[in-house]
DNA sequence: TATGAATGAGTTTTCATTCAT
DNA sequence: AATGAATGAAAACTCATTCAT
């Protein structure tokens, strides 16, 4: 076949990005090598020329997704508005808004089913934006915005329902079914809370 | 190798058990038959003597729950105990209950990722657990004793978070964290649908 | 499952017949044991109580046939009709008729296909009636009512073609059709051995 | 092992003449991929990197017949040579001059017991053949040099007869048993089509 | 005579990875 | 940087046969 030659960046980014498609997909373990160096047109050889294997190539999209998150929430934990509630809902918002970019393979189950063998390694991602959470609701209760007497296990719930959300809306094109979700989370989380009726109406 | 003789039904059922045991720990796609063999200490041929394939194996055990599961909703559905907040919590309660039977595969992700294609099969068990939540939160609503305006959507959330819980606590033995978790999880629901303080803590 | 006992020779003769049907719809070697025994409606043990294996079984059926094709061709052979066409016509005859009979493993190729590693064993049928037919054709030589130059190799064309034609009517059910090529087949004959026409249209 | 690189023709050709002997030697269904892996002296995966199954290899080699056969066949049938005799003499000589190259699948029972479930594949091959021959025969007998009721039948027969042939000679070394199973056919032929003695005289 | 659970060597196939060019 | 033929271990499954009852 013809050699066609990219700069070695565009090629790891395509790669990537069509490995990522395919992971979501079809899932990590149905995802052969060979699959994505098909739709890359590409060599056999070539891929192996960028990554070391296909879990290094797992790793280095999560590694990207890793870094996007991160900046998130230093973003969210540095902002100079103060107080917990508008802090949570930037978190929420953020995830909602990564679902409307399909970036897919952030958002509760998919992440585990995608990565096999991965699964500890992405604990990572979700650990880090959980205790930033959970560092939230406890600075709520604290400045008596909150009020629950299990603010990490609560904390860890909401987070799970996020990511739930998340997931859900990526599957959900209706925009009635859209809004209803994320109301109906909403209210839990303020419910839940025991925060003022409507603080977490974003504008989403 | 010495043969060893065991009466169809115990045998199937120890395979069955095994296989279980391997998919939660390893998942599906990572179980190969010859795990499943070697663990069992039998065979290549006595494993497809009792089943015509790995698929076919996955669908006896799904199908073992599809019943164990339909079990739980029916004797919930037709208990004389007419307020919908005791069937939630009946609801709730099994869930738990399965876990600590080490009922693995019921709960969340774990069910989608241990299962490789048979993901539409497992989705209609969450389906039919979901549809009887769903109508015991109308029935609340109607009888006045639940208060929200997305009776559907909270359903499926506190459904998720359900299962959510169910798994979790499968993961965690310290039974301080598992009382906290279902502490946790009890106030979420009190207060997401508006009923009576103390309403759900049940004595598990 | 409830256990019918059957006359040995009355099991084993079932069992043959079984397999015969087997071995012609699907060839010798896509026929399991396994296929022959869910048809009898027997236990896997019985089948080797009565034949020792799948080979001894293929072996039985030829016997059967052997013993069979040998009495027509003793029946032939010292028959008092002296002169070689009628001979050679009633063998022509026995295979035509045994095609009405279905016995469906005399007959050129689908002998061969059927029974794998037995070809060898087969042949001996062939020999034994491509022998017979020689004879018959040297003697209708020598007799002055043949004409041929090489009577061994066309003796051995014509059983083949009686072989082939065998085998022919076997799939063919139009009676036109049926008689056609019947009669070209005696007409070939009649030819080929240079005898006088008409001599071998048979009442078929 | 160490690693033997080859063009893909010369690989390709390779494993389809070793696959080709192999099936005749022992039949399609007694030949396992292994076999014929073993006999190349290759890897596992080099046999599946050029067919994708055992069938698909069996395809390619009737595919490679059904080519050299056509080729064969509208030779002669756009052959200026005019009359029916000529033509059916080339295409016997044909059939002969394949059994020389040891083109070993085409020829009576053998194809059909090589290649498992391809038969009716096959059967495109033998038909194709066939209504050409029949054709011949009845231009044949339209011009007067030719004398039979039955045309198609006993193109049909002939045919046969021929596919016979070109069995046989694969399998008889000795020159004068050829020479004399080729004179027998002949005169078979012209006897039957009632033509002029001497006529399919080939020079083979 | 008959049962049917159990065996195990073999077959067909997959796929992540390597390496000579 | 890129190629693509080749590797080999392991996965999934088959089936003729055995044996304790």
């Amino acid at each position: 076949m013809a050699r066609i030659t990219k700069s070695p960046d565009e090629r790891k980014a395509e790669l990537m990005a069509i490995a990522e498609q395919l992971f979501i997909e079809k899932g990590y373990d149905h995802t052969s090598p060979s699959d994505i160096i098909r739709k890359a047109g590409i060599a056999q050889g070539t891929f192996y020329y960028y990554f070391a294997s296909k879990d290094d190539l797992a790793r280095a999209i999560i590694d990207r997704y890793l870094d996007r998150v991160s900046e998130y929430v230093s973003r969210v934990a540095n902002d100079q508005t103060p107080d917990a509630p508008h802090k949570l809902l930037m978190i929420s918002d953020a995830l909602i808004d990564l679902s409307k970019k399909k970036m897919g393979l952030v958002g509760g189950a998919s992440i585990d089913r995608s990565l096999g063998g991965r699964a500890e390694y992405v604990n990572q991602i979700k650990a880090k934006l959980l205790s930033v959470v959970q560092q939230i609701v406890r600075q709520g209760v604290a400045e008596g915005q909150f009020n629950t007497d299990y603010p990490d296990e609560t904390a860890e719930i909401l987070f799970f329902v996020s990511l739930y959300l998340n997931r859900e809306l990526r599957n959900t094109r209706d925009p009635v079914e859209r809004k209803k979700k994320i109301a109906a989370s909403r209210v839990l989380m303020e419910r839940t809370l025991g925060t003022q009726e409507g603080m977490f109406r974003s504008s989403l």
